[in-house]
DNA sequence: CGGCATCCTCACGGATACTG
DNA sequence: CAGTATCCGTGAGGATGCCG
């Protein structure tokens, strides 16, 4: 995230959203956030289980990003196991409902392409 | 997009975004959208001048897939020299619809990460 | 003007092993 | 349990050139 070419909108038509996207960009952020968003707060390990697929480093490095970004908290205590707790900041609540319309745009929306294989995968 | 491992939420809770995020998911998509919305419709060249930094390549397979996925439309005119012009149809207009409370949030969130040096470029 | 055909890069994400 | 460390593959995206 140094030298990179972000996309950007054209002369001060700053639209908000490319920022958005800087957020959600990541290929499972907002599983994260929705995961985050239906329990106070969730620990690693339940964070792997309720999202099939998502290796620990990736979950790891996106929780960190999350965080780093201010929507996401990570609480670790001091115990053995150790435990540690994620959970959403006010903003990365504010996130989440900002993110209910294009939900339901992607639930309502008609089909156009072929978007039923994609789902057909028996997880959980 | 065939056999690639989708991202999705578990046992039948289906949030939609991530649906949504295979649409707007490419790199410039949202943009190209914005453009689009600001006006009924646009021309190629157009649009490589509202979003620079986007190649000819990436804006064509960018609008194809936007088509395909049945938010955009594509209109050309047979004349000399060529003429195309791109619109939103009405999923689109709805999905930009559902991107606005996205854009609300990234313009009135608290500054956390350096989201300055990557709009520090002189464009349009 | 509005593309498509190639070739190439590189960052994102995946697999595996190891640690406090 | 909750991560790091390391290596690697992939594919979206970028550069360039040509065409109707």
């Amino acid at each position: 995230m140094t030298t990179l070419n972000r996309p950007s909108a054209p002369d001060g038509h700053v639209c908000g959203i490319d920022t958005a996207m800087e957020v959600i960009g990541g290929k499972w952020k907002v599983l994260i956030l929705w995961a985050l968003h239906e329990h106070p707060y969730r620990r690693f390990g339940e964070l792997r289980r309720l999202i099939p697929g998502i290796t620990e480093k990736v979950l790891a490095s996106h929780l960190r990003e999350l965080e780093a970004d201010g929507v996401a908290r990570r609480v670790s205590y001091d115990e053995t196991p150790p435990r540690v707790e994620y959970s959403l900041t006010e903003d990365g609540i504010r996130l989440n409902d900002a993110l209910q319309p294009l939900a339901a745009w992607g639930r309502e929306r008609p089909i156009t392409r072929e978007l039923g294989e994609r789902a057909g995968r028996g997880l959980g």
